[in-house]
DNA sequence: CAATTGTTTCTGTCAAGACTGAAACAATTG
DNA sequence: CAATTGTTTCAGTCTTGACAGAAACAATTG
């Protein structure tokens, strides 16, 4: 799914190196892993790009590696942008655009998940408020609730330990 | 969304009772919730009224009270017993098979939270192995597997946590 | 300031899959 | 064992949204 551009005397330095079918594969199968969780593959397939390639890489380069419409890179890119999953750099002296992983990429996701839990949490207070004290279900939803806080809690604590990992080195 | 049957000469408890805006609120809010999450929005319908039911649910009574096809209840309910969040339970007397969120939903639900960082953890690594050592994105795949690995971690503790939360009662 | 190059937006096409209704199937009961 | 009731499977319809190609837009450079 890879493809290799015949580079047409540009003398940038090469995009991906090392094992090229181990390296397509891997950007096929985040492209895969994000379809399942609601992301489009071809944004799952520029992080999967973003993430092993040597240098930042620009749209153009990306509608070449991944052969997809330029269209597909514009749209999918800025959703990756608005996700904070992705940033802009501009290179000196380079007129295009360039793009890589964002630092906080890993981070944002967790504060994803951390905003998908509490609104799960919202819908459980809520629902509960809707049940009289004794009702069978309230068992259920309590429990329900609980269930979220404790994730959240957990989640929190992960942002936590991530944000500081580096703060404490041996 | 929530339309009550007319009961038609049934002695049956009823099956739900307390602010009934609120309660179709949930439901629709359960049935939005797990769109986002890839889980069909009747499947997400489904799990809704069974945590707020009096009762257990046949699935005919389902099929009246969210106002969809017998079909669509079908199918949806093999797919959450399949995951492990709904079960049947066999009322004394009763002809019709009726339906219960499972004990172990929520544990369940943890558990393929699990399985889907492990699938990324995988990812990870075998993306590692087509890089050779010092390739510039070798450092970014890295961060990746200890994010995974760190996640991981998270969920396993928080599973175990779960499943022993009542063994501590104060 | 015209011309060239790069980027985004817009519209149409296509594919995936959720849902329905009907037919097939199973099983219980008189 | 026929008839009735309940459940699943199947085929078709319809909606959603991803993607491509073309046009519009922006901006840089000679």
């Amino acid at each position: 799914m890879v493809s290799d551009e015949t580079d047409s005397g540009s003398d940038s330095p090469p995009l991906l190196s090392g094992d090229s079918d181990a390296l397509s594969q891997f950007i096929e199968n985040m492209g895969l892993y994000f379809e399942d969780y609601g992301i489009p593959r071809i944004g799952g397939r520029i992080l999967g790009l973003l993430l092993v390639a040597r240098r930042p890489v620009s749209p153009e380069e990306m509608s070449e590696v991944l052969q997809v419409s330029r269209s597909s890179i514009s749209t999918n890119l800025r959703s990756l942008l608005m996700a904070g999953l992705v940033e802009r750099v501009s290179l000196p002296g380079e007129r295009s655009d360039y793009y890589v992983i964002s630092e906080e990429a890993w981070e944002r996701s967790l504060e994803m998940r951390l905003e998908g839990i509490q609104a799960l949490r919202e819908i459980a207070e809520e629902g509960l408020q809707g049940l009289d004290a004794g009702h069978p279900a309230r068992q259920r939803l309590e429990e329900m609730l609980s269930w979220t806080v404790m994730v959240e809690d957990a989640y929190r604590k992960l942002l936590e330990a991530w944000q500081s990992r580096k703060e404490v080195p041996a």
